[in-house]
RNA sequence: GGCGACAUAGCCAAGCGGUAAGGCGUGGGUCUGCAACACCCUGAUCACCAGUUCAAAUCUGGUUGUCGCCUCCA
């Protein structure tokens, strides 16, 4: 099929045309959350910005398959043989086992998701699903010789590899090991950059999770999971790879390693990530600040699909800011754009050319770069183009197949069942308050008013009549 | 210290060499008994300096500032 899609490739640093391995088809992969506690609001800008690329590459007609890996094991805080694994870490804090807590997390992760109307994955695996996949990789990474044993645990030699820095363009020079405070040097490592394939003798010894392997019982280092699980599913090629930016260096540059070493050609060819959501001090983490949650915003009462909105309306290549301040401002823009589409009537036809015209002119946005923003601008002016309602209703439909911010569902919620004698006694309400203004007599009209509006209900007059709604 | 990204109106934000999209807010107006809703109107020469060009927010060089990464992180 035609090539028009571009997006930036972190591997090259520019922005370029994608061309998948197998016509029409993309191979897609997402590394997923590890599940030792609730994702934040910026963890889930990628999930979404991810969920708009899979979204926008279907729309414009690619089969698209998608992975993402649930990292339930073996992510220790720190790489070098130190440090808590995550998951253990959440476990003795709420006193369950490790199993308990993945299960738990994984539930409140997809729950967000919804709430998001993020897209389930095609393949969703849990890392301790695949133990024999990793052994079985980093058993040919030995025969290869690019592994190697160190004080009971096994080593991916990076020194092996010519381009072990191709993505984060850095040279080893210019590493500096053990910048940050709280990381301690390996003595087991040949070389600063190596990293573990296959714990055996962690310092850190009460790991929960073990599974025999050939080198002794222990449990899978992290960068191995990706790499095993993509290929379990997607083959030795995969198209686009996609992360948060901060897994660049040295999650990804990892994985690169150990899955070109172990298969011997080029893996895949763009790399896709999203930049972060920082508050007013910098990055947002859940080890510091607020720790701001979907169901934080929802007890707020925020709809999450005004925050799903608000990263739409920024590039995924750019740093944003969240502050409750720009939410309100998005709440705003949010509830005027469904009154705006459920005012739409079902009249007129379907005018085909005006439809395919923005209909393109949507998928050119989302083409370039993944320009969410300019989309949503093709909505606003779309909606504001001369043209009849059931085509712009048709549009709305279409385009909400990648936006997904359930833009048709504000002409239901405003025709909601509501009780029969609730309604009937409104109807008579507003019946008493016409007659008292046809009287003139305004302060009953407005007591009357103020009455519906302490029981939650709001009346309008327009000029179609009096609307009411429950507020 | 190294690597990378970003810098556009009150706020968010697009822009990819031809003279500043869109949204929210503000102010004004139409409508209305009032209010709300809706609709109309309303705003910036693009961090700074130098260069390339007939033409630059857009390219090049430099300066300043903000943020991220350099073995926890999306």
């Amino acid at each position: 099929m035609e090539n028009k899609v571009s997006f930036y490739n972190t591997l090259t640093k520019k922005v370029e045309p994608f061309v998948p391995h197998e016509d029409g088809k993309v191979a897609l992969y997402t590394c997923g959350p590890t599940v030792y506690h609730f994702a934040h609001i910026g963890n889930l800008r990628s999930y979404i910005m991810e969920d708009i690329l899979e979204k926008s590459l279907r729309y414009i007609g690619y089969d698209v398959k998608r992975v993402m890996n649930i990292t339930d094991v073996g992510h220790l805080s720190s790489d070098a043989d130190t440090g808590e694994d995550k998951m253990l870490k959440g476990a003795k804090r709420e006193h369950k086992t490790v199993m308990e807590i993945a299960a738990f997390y994984t539930d409140a992760f997809f729950q967000d998701c919804k709430d998001l109307n993020i897209k389930r994955p095609d393949v969703v695996e849990p890392a301790t699903n695949c133990i024999p996949e990793f052994i079985q990789m980093i058993s040919g990474l030995m025969e290869k010789g690019y592994a190697y044993e160190s004080g009971g645990n096994i080593y991916f030699d990076t020194s092996k590899l010519k381009e072990y820095y191709v993505l984060s363009s850095q040279s080893e020079d210019e590493l500096l090991s053990g910048v940050r405070d709280d990381v301690e040097v390996d003595d087991n490592k040949k070389n600063k950059t190596d990293f573990v394939l296959w714990f055996t003798k962690s310092k850190f010894d009460d790991q929960e999770l073990k599974w025999d392997s050939p080198w002794g019982i222990g449990y899978p280092g992290w960068h191995i999971e990706c790499s095993a699980i993509s290929m379990k599913h997607l083959g030795e090629y995969m198209d686009i790879h996609c992360g948060g930016i901060d897994n660049i260096f040295p999650h990804h540059t990892n994985e690169i390693a150990q899955s070109e070493a172990y298969i011997g050609h080029k893996w895949c060819n763009y790399w896709f990530h999203v930049h972060h959501l920082n508050d007013k001090s910098g990055k947002m983490s859940k080890s510091k600040g607020d720790f701001l949650t979907v169901s934080l915003l929802k007890s707020k009462g925020y709809n999450p699909l005004v925050y799903r909105m608000f990263c739409l309306q920024s590039h995924y290549r750019k740093p944003l800011e969240f502050s409750y301040d720009v939410l309100d401002n998005m709440s705003a823009a949010y509830d005027k754009l469904l009154k705006r589409i459920s005012s739409l009537k079902e009249e007129g036809e379907v005018d085909q050319a005006k439809f395919d015209e923005f209909k393109t002119k949507f998928e050119d946005a989302f083409s370039n770069d993944l320009n969410s923003s300019m989309a949503i601008t093709v909505l606003y002016d779309m909606l504001k183009a001369d043209m009849s309602d059931k085509t712009k209703l048709a549009l709305v439909k279409s385009f909400d197949e990648v936006l997904s911010l359930d833009l048709l569902n504000g002409a239901k919620e405003a025709s909601q069942e509501v009780d029969a004698d609730l309604e009937a006694f409104v109807l008579a309400k507003i019946e008493e308050r016409k007659a008292a203004k046809k009287e003139k007599d305004f302060a009953k009209a407005d007591a009357i008013r103020n009455e519906l509006l302490e029981k939650g209900i709001v009346i309008e007059d327009t000029r179609e009549g009096v609307k009411w709604k429950l507020n």
